[in-house]
DNA sequence: CTGCGATATGTTCTTGGAAACATATCTGAG
DNA sequence: CTCAGATATGTTTCCAAGAACATATCGCAG
């Protein structure tokens, strides 16, 4: 079933961005965000795993949840938690899609990727 | 030959990038780049037509040169024009590239792309 | 009914990157 | 031999994006 697919930290690799609109796009940070949440169930637990501050955190957020026509991250205030947040079945359809994009791309684009790689400026001569 | 292909502003748009290693990077700026110098053979009139600095422009081509083995664009100072710029093979062949790739990217991803898209608020209701 | 831990939201402050400015250099033309 | 027009490169100025700070709110636990 799971292939063994290339580790997406492994040199030459791909960020995209999907612009479908003025301030209406998709980007690595969004999923990544997407990711955490989904991990850590809570926006600012989410933030602080990627070094970011739970205002831009939140923002993204409310962002994404604007641009789609249903919210991808639920959240709850108080409780005996103080609260959480969770994705909702639209918010793991969309980080489903961005990573099968990634893959879809990166496969598709091996062969130029390669090329490209093939051209690069030796990194180890005397400089 | 040249089929129709979909026009590259048109909404639903694909920027990518391509990171090879630290301070090696390939995206839609430099590719831009690249596409304008070879229409106007000139680094200041392809900053200017992009409504880039000089420096910048001037920046950017220096990085490209540095981190391909053979360096992408030559200019010359001096001269009845006052000097110009013009892409090498190699960086008619990494444009290239960057084309093919943007087409086969957006051909390979269009489905998942698409069902993005029909995720989208419908920005016309009354907001 | 008080405290805790998280979301929610506004305000102020900081800083890195780009713009703007300033020169220096090159070379064919006249 | 100077001028024009472009490349080449350093210095200063500016600004917006983000960080940091500050509160307000919520609701269960105890």
């Amino acid at each position: 079933m799971t292939q063994p697919q290339p580790d997406p930290t492994e040199d030459p690799r791909l960020r995209f961005r999907i612009l479908f609109g003025p301030d209406c796009y998709l980007g690595p940070g969004k999923a990544d965000l997407l990711e955490r949440i989904r991990e850590t169930g809570s926006i600012s637990a989410a933030g602080r795993s990627m070094s970011m501050s739970y205002k831009r955190a939140w923002l993204l957020v409310e962002e994404m949840n604007r641009m789609f026509r249903d919210p991808l991250v639920e959240s709850t205030r108080g409780g005996s938690k103080g609260g959480g947040a969770r994705l909702t079945a639209t918010g793991e359809a969309v980080l489903d899609h961005y990573r099968a994009l990634h893959r879809i791309m990166t496969d598709a684009g091996s062969n130029r990727i390669a090329a490209l790689k093939a051209m690069l400026a030796d990194m180890s001569d005397g400089k």
